[in-house]
DNA sequence: CCGTCCATTGACAGTGACTGCCATATCGGG
DNA sequence: CCCGATATGGCAGTCACTGTCAATGGACGG
């Protein structure tokens, strides 16, 4: 996987995103054209694809028992990508300009946080013993989705020089003063 | 157009958004394929046409010199959409019903939305004299969309029976609080 | 009433994403 | 050595989407 990853984003930085086939990646990546959909679901997701997206959700539901749920989310996101951030930052840097620079891959990345908003609606849900249509908690899941995304593209428009973490940190401090300018 | 997209969710609601393809929407609506593609940019824009989302950001820039940004946002939400949600009930409610079902179509939204943030971002950019790229700038678009979006869905969820404009203005008091829970 | 122009549409062919199906290879355990 | 499981390649088919060209039909000046 990590090598259809790189051939795509290889390809794609020299040609361009409709440019490249599938069939291109796949003869890069020495391997067949079908094999890349047995290991990705899309095109896109050869893109987006990232080993450690799923354990956030845990992190946060442990925290929640401890601290207030704005304050769980930005502890576990420190917890589990402050380090990715400052140890891979040339390969995450790349692959997120690449996604913010082409619209499928920037409407696939959305996609793929609305779901991420979902679940931690839910999980803020439970924890609290409110509904999980709740409009305040669907209102905050939003708002700190929202804060992490912006601190994501904001790390990659600065080319990473600010640390991941206090873009993370000023962007909550911001939804926690209520948002005046 | 109209035509169009009514032949389509009629089909869609009927069999799924897979099992419709853009010939058999054609079809009904008595065009050429071809057609179909004239009008609209994808077969995901046949769903998500609406003949009135532009004028908003104008609306939210000329508040801006009166009122604070979360102020403006909420204000030209409410001139714009409340009587929409209102009269038009049940045709909303069914488009929206079904592009909230439809992961393809949900998706598509969402990148129409984030556009739309983009340019939100812009504009309060330009009104408080910050960069675009100003983080506060940032996550107060992201958080007023989010805040925006969340109203939507609710009042969907409770099949318009609570005003849109009352969501609207709960999920910003909501934001302006700080976000607690 | 007729020819001309313009815009909209239909028909057709082609590209490429994606899927289902079947054959083949590879490999650890019996 | 064999066997079952798992990964892979090849192939054909569907469908979204695009470029191109020809036909249609209505507006308008003559």
């Amino acid at each position: 996987m990590q090598a259809i990853q790189a051939a795509a984003i290889e390809l794609v930085e020299a040609r361009g995103y409709d440019a490249v086939s599938v069939e291109e990646i796949a003869m890069l990546a020495e391997v067949s054209p079908r094999s890349v959909y047995r290991h990705f679901e899309t095109k896109e997701g050869v893109f987006l694809w990232d080993e450690g997206d799923l354990p956030l959700l845990e992190e946060v539901a442990t925290r929640l028992a401890i601290v207030p749920p704005l304050e769980a989310v930005r502890l576990a996101v420190h917890q589990l990508f402050d380090g990715r951030f400052d140890t891979d930052r040339p390969g995450m840097l790349r692959r997120i300009r690449l996604i913010y620079s082409v619209p499928e891959l920037e409407a696939a990345a959305q996609r793929q946080i609305d779901e991420f908003r979902h679940a931690l609606a839910a999980i803020l849900a439970s924890a609290t013993g409110r509904n999980a249509d709740d409009l305040r908690i669907q209102v905050v899941a939003a708002a700190a989705i929202g804060a992490l995304t912006v601190a994501i593209q904001a790390w990659a428009a600065r080319n990473g020089e600010r640390p991941f973490a206090e873009l993370v940190d000023e962007g909550f401090q911001i939804l926690a003063g209520g948002l005046q300018l």
